[in-house]
DNA sequence: TGCAGGTTGATTATCGATAACAAGCAAATT
DNA sequence: AATTTGCTTGTTATCGATAATCAACCTGCA
């Protein structure tokens, strides 16, 4: 008997270890795949499929689905299945001037209750970025670039607001990764956190808005062309 | 075998019919007793009483609270369960005015695809209002608001936007109806609405937009006080 | 008294099976 | 030839049971 707890011990630490939670790696790696534009937009998921896949059951894969769903980043219908969401540029546009509002409007808020440790915690996600940027993993860094903002606008204290920013945050990245191959500068792209991090620092909310502001509009240019589906 | 076929075809009817779909009915309950104030902020909400209380299994309630999450209603925290979601004014100014840009900012192109039966539509969710209005069904007459505005933005084909002007919109409302009690004249909320379908009917885009600017903006006073939950 | 370590209670996470459902297809009847 | 009827297939929705997890408490010891 004793043996028998002990074998079970081993067997579940070696079992759970890998994933933790495993809706969260399957969320994890779907988002990943659809943000970098691996998923084709409008292609069906299929839950069971899925399923077989990660090697789990129909109701883990159902709520990584939910969660996406939950970001916009797939579609689902009632009986008639799950499916990525479509990537436009009109909707992309919208989505930043969203955000563009929502990080500068909340400055003011935002530096009531920002300290240095916000700073520090900042100054984490950048080096995240800069090392992303080094292994030329352009979602690693995509990805620590959302941290880092919605850091930031963590301490304006929105709790009803900061998922509408995530949300924003997510769909600009997947649309700017879409539009642009992989010919991206990454590590330029990290070093444009700088100045923000400095007007931080100064304490200098006006600037923080200016800064920001450049730097978010700056983030897509629609000039060229588009990826857009339908030519309507 | 005639009768007991058509027996059949009249039992499943009437079993199927009063829930259609289960997680739908807690869905909706859930979300006007929250909407509503009637379920206080950051109370708990816990799966298994919720399953016993709508005769359902926890899997049922978990869709719903996941949907309810998806909109900001209910705070789902990984192993600590699930909250009803705080309503501070700060989130809702901010909420109000990204309301405010994601429809005023799209009439040019929802006037591109807007037709008759967008009238028509919009005429039908107005005779709504009207109707809960007239039974003082405050909940009923938000809900009809809420298909109003949705059913007018879903003109302007703007798929990714749609669920955050859907979030903004269920926010504004539980803010307005927590922050005054019940003494509002709902006849004349409906009755707002009619400048904005003469506005559509005459193709004035410019006037639509200034209708709506006025109509949003003129929602909720934030003058006098705040139902405001921490006084930092 | 103070604390290290285990135990319990509450809650969520996962699973596999079954039910419900919508759409497409094919055959049969008119 | 056209319409309808019924079957088949692909997919999601729901269920009840079990496992994993975390926080708080409680016990034995110094």
């Amino acid at each position: 008997m004793v043996s028998e707890t002990a074998h079970r011990q081993a067997a579940r630490t070696a079992v759970t270890r890998p994933s933790g939670r495993r809706s969260e790696t399957v969320y994890g790696e779907l988002q990943r795949e659809i943000v970098l534009g691996l998923a084709v937009p409008e292609s069906a998921l299929i839950e069971l499929d899925l399923a077989e896949r990660f090697d789990c059951s129909q109701g883990t894969i159902r709520e990584a689905l939910m969660r996406l769903n939950e970001e916009g980043l797939v579609t689902r219908l009632p009986r008639r299945g799950t499916s990525v969401a479509p990537c436009h540029s009109a909707d992309a546009q919208v989505l930043i001037a969203l955000r563009l509002s929502i990080e500068c409007d909340s400055i003011d808020r935002l530096m009531r209750w920002a300290g240095a440790d916000l700073y520090d915690i900042l100054h984490g996600k950048l080096n995240d970025m800069r090392n992303a940027a080094r292994d030329a993993d352009e979602y690693g860094l995509a990805a620590h670039d959302r941290a880092f903002h919605l850091a930031l606008f963590e301490a304006a204290d929105l709790p009803l607001v900061t998922p509408i920013l995530r949300r924003c945050l997510v769909h600009v990245h997947r649309f700017k990764i879409m539009k642009s191959g992989q010919l991206r500068d990454l590590e330029e792209t990290a070093e444009r956190h700088v100045p923000i991090l400095d007007a931080l620092r100064a304490r200098d909310a006006p600037r923080l808005a200016e800064v920001l502001r450049h730097h978010i509009s700056t983030i897509v240019d629609f000039g060229p062309d588009l990826t857009d589906g339908n030519t309507a």
